[in-house]
DNA sequence: ACTCTTTATGAAAACGATTACGTTGGCGCC
DNA sequence: GGCGCCAACGTAATCGTTTTCATAAAGAGT
């Protein structure tokens, strides 16, 4: 009752091991009816090859791990999505390991996938020159995601959270608005600064007279609700709010309404992530949007050139996926 | 520059491979002082077990598989959160295979896992009683999740819809509510008739005299719009509207809305599944919560008793993951 | 007809670990 | 002092596959 191995296969089809092996991978130095008698025999007996015994000689897994930190929503879904479609595409088996808060955690989740996979895609906010260096697995390949590290000593990938914010600032400055505060993110995030670079970038470029303001926040709904009371004490007031994230935007946008301003009339506001919930608030938040499933499905192609030709010299190659915007009421376009 | 073998740790720490591996592994018939020899010598040559070779022989892989249907949202992220969370107190990897819309690649999902896993989570729409005696690997350990198959046959988990929307109706019935329509899912979807019967059982066996009443939908927001606008059709006007899940409750409630209508003063509103935009809809809406990592949790911890005792017969064993109801503004129950 | 090449096939050596089984030496006990 | 026993350690078999090499047969070229 046991799994049948190619040595049942074999003797069933009254070949030697090596035939069936034959056969059954490149098909070349084999007779096509033996062949085909060695394929029936396989069928019959449901042989499935051993993959740990092919792995040991090939080293070879046909797996790629996916180390991820502690992520919430729908954000870890799409990625995974996104990871996973890419790697069946390559014939690839996904290995994921996720929730690692510390360090330490996600060290022993490196070394774990030691030998179990034949490349690595790591996102890790612990994931500095030093840790790197200390715990990846030398010479296996490697894709870091969404890291601070932009050294040129790995291939990564990242969300161009840079050129979202400039896309949004010029829309609402193609909208008319010249004071335009932004809301910041948690101090030391790096999707935070990003954004924050590009709404810089972007004023100073396209419209040098406006003024540079920021708000603090922590990318928490809360903050973005104190974030717009401090809108409404500015003097002169702002034309419009740029929030870090969608959760800060709709935050501030509750504060506007509780204090009777209207949004897009008086204040427009835009917002960043597209959450699933910015279509349904009043007004309907617009936002950038950022394919995070082509994050995912991105990085996988990265590692499968890696992997398929490892000596290629893709250490410092970094790309990134590109952000949308989404328009909708609360920035104050004109419906078309 | 290659991975160290168990070769190099014996002949760097003058021993046999044989005693490396006790050392390494129970740790018995070695001397203290030569085991301490043999790990330092291991650590010195950053020394990690060959997984392959290991599976090789001792059939273990280690690795539990997760093989899930096309999914979206927190529910796929909590599930899967939850599942690795109990593996990795285990000491088990995560092999995810996920987005198996058709039978067919959920067969060939299956057959890959063959021989790369100790146990197997499935979660599938086509796991009917035929498919898996067709494509299961006879003898693997195997939890089925939220499948229609009560069979016998198979040690399965899923959630109480059925409780969870009798908690609902309870608490509406408790607010005095007596008219409660209830808004259905799609034809065949089981949760939504699991939850449907929930509704019946729990009316008749309360509130005898109040009118068991359904309206078409299929679980998006659009379909849960248009049972609100019947709702406003019906006479005598309902009290109560319970909806198969958040998205219709939210689509309804903008119907009624729309009408002039006040949730909750004049028909009070319940959802089901708790997402996270549940809170944030204007009222917050009344739900019934699942903890989807519990369910992925347990799942796990019923395929670890499966892997750790494999002659048990847990085939059969059929637990459910309770349902808590939450209380928000939509339902009009008085603030405390 | 003889060699030379090509092709199908089998035998056996890897891959890196675990473990059953021998061997050795030290110790206690009579 | 001889016997047996036990702990520590080594030797070698084993898991299921791929792949190199050898071998034999067959076909081609002269």
């Amino acid at each position: 009752m046991a799994a049948a191995t190619i040595k049942d296969v074999a003797r069933e089809a009254k070949v030697s091991v090596a035939s069936v092996s034959r056969a059954l991978n490149d098909g070349r130095g084999v007779t096509a009816e033996t062949s085909q008698r060695i394929r029936e025999a396989a069928t019959r007996l449901r042989y499935v090859p051993h993959a740990a015994a092919r792995t040991l000689i090939t080293r070879r897994t046909n797996t790629i791990g996916a180390l991820l930190p502690d992520l919430y929503g729908e954000f870890f879904s799409e990625l995974i999505r996104g990871i996973d479609l890419a790697a069946r595409a390559r014939g690839l088996h996904l290995l994921v390991s996720s929730s690692h808060d510390d360090a330490d955690a996600a060290a022993a989740a490196l070394r774990a996938m030691q030998g179990r996979v034949d490349g690595l895609l790591l996102m890790s906010p612990h994931a500095d020159a030093a840790f790197l260096q200390q715990n990846l697995p030398h010479g296996l390949p490697t894709v870091l995601m969404n890291t601070r590290l932009a050294g040129a000593d790995y291939c990564a990938l990242s969300v161009d959270n840079d050129g979202g914010a400039r896309l949004m600032v010029e829309h609402l400055l193609a909208l008319g608005h010249r004071r335009i505060v932004f809301i910041q993110g948690p101090p030391g995030n790096r999707d935070a600064t990003e954004r924050e670079l590009g709404y810089r970038e972007a004023l100073t470029s396209h419209s040098p007279d406006s003024p540079v303001a920021m708000l603090r926040g922590d990318f928490s709904e809360d903050s973005g609700y104190r974030a717009g009371q401090q809108v409404l004490a500015m003097r002169p007031r702002p034309d419009a709010v740029f929030a870090a994230n969608d959760m800060m935007a709709i935050g501030c946008m509750a504060a506007l309404r509780d204090a009777g301003i209207c949004v897009p009339e008086e204040i427009a506001i835009g917002g960043f992530d597209d959450v699933p919930m910015a279509r349904y608030v009043t007004p309907p938040l617009t936002t950038v949007q950022v394919h995070i499933a082509e994050l995912g499905g991105q990085a996988m192609e990265l590692l499968g050139e890696q992997i398929d030709n490892p000596d290629s010299v893709m250490a410092g190659i970094h790309r990134r996926v590109t952000a949308q915007l989404v328009v909708r009421v609360s920035s104050g376009a004109p419906l078309v």
